[in-house]
DNA sequence: CGTTTTTCTTGATTTATATCAAGAGTTATG
DNA sequence: CATAACTCTTGATATAAATCAAGAAAAACG
């Protein structure tokens, strides 16, 4: 099945929309290749876009005071990705967004977004929805920060996003739980037993 | 000016709403009294409300695995508060939110929200705005836990929101920062000098 | 494949922050 | 307004996790 068929896919499992509807959207829909390890945002650029992919995953990272690399959410394939605070805001971005694999991207610019938003209600209904997703998995990081130990925030993964633990650098993981790689090596020491 | 007014006023701010749709909104308004300390929503119930304040904060929290009191949040007036993520997928809420103050509330229903969501293509638009900016500040809130320390946690929300600082408890400042009171306590003794 | 590069683990030490304890302010209340 | 009930601060000590350092394991590459 080709991209474009996965995608439409991908959107009718979310809310029905109508062919027409469907065909709105394709319509803005721009191919675009990226490399293993290419950025598809810079942080202290815009995001004006959003990305569709089917294969791999993205990583968000950002640089703190002392020049440390943070990882702070990996989006994996199928699904939508972008620079969500940034796009909203137009403000430059916090964080880098980096392709993790070779990827085939459809691509929709925010100002044929925003224009679809205001023609068709189902759209603006999508894009509620995905509003509402991105709302809820950043708090639910936030909470595993804030009220569970090292320990916990590993085992919370482990049963909640599997698939984090099996595809990513434990260096990258052990940053998104807020510890070091060397804590994260002993926490997993001690589980495993 | 009364709560009504305020009401239209807050979202017309928001988003331009012609009067029919302002009516339609109104129209499913229910007006509620909280006492000072009572609970909008406890923790383990589902959320199936909205409510509009013009006074006072509302204080999210959470008993940790050690059955610690975390704090997670404050939503000061004027504007909506709901436990978010339980009001969007329907499970039970983790945090109970408090009022802070004696308030008066205006309440939209869940049940209610959604009809006129799928009746008004401006008020579904409405729920995107809130939707986005609700994962703006949970993502603000989770890079400031990941990225910085105690002490530049408490800079960052000293001049991104000095009405915390002046208006909440220290120890319940400090629970939100993810650091122990006293360590709040000399943060603060460090920074003024 | 064998070599280089990256990633992960382990131990020793340091550090930031938590915890414990007690007293000083501050606010609420009969 | 006096007493009680919180809230905040301060010092002493404990602890979880970071950092430093080096080697082992795994992955990438010519």
């Amino acid at each position: 099945m080709d991209l474009y068929s996965e995608f439409r896919k991908y959107i009718r499992q979310i809310i029905p929309l109508s062919d027409s509807e469907l065909a709105q959207l394709q319509e803005i829909l721009q191919f675009k290749h990226i490399q293993k390890r290419e950025h598809l945002v810079e942080m202290n650029q815009i995001c004006d876009k959003v990305v569709f992919f089917m294969n791999g995953y993205f990583r968000f990272y950002h640089f703190n005071n002392e020049g440390i690399e943070i990882t702070s959410d990996f989006y994996f394939a199928p699904g939508f990705v972008t620079s969500y605070t940034s796009l909203i805001t137009g403000n430059i971005s916090k964080v880098n967004v980096q392709a993790m694999d070779e990827m085939q991207l459809l691509v929709l610019y925010k100002h044929d977004l925003e224009d679809l938003y205001q023609k068709s209600h189902a759209i603006e209904h999508l894009g509620r929805v995905i509003a509402e997703q991105v709302a809820i998995t950043s708090e639910k990081h936030l909470f595993s920060l804030l009220f569970q130990s090292a320990e916990e925030r590993y085992q919370n993964l482990l049963s909640q996003n599997p698939e984090f633990v099996k595809s990513i650098p434990l260096q990258y993981i052990a940053s998104y739980l807020g510890i070091s790689p060397e804590t994260l090596s002993r926490v997993r020491r001690k589980i495993i037993g």
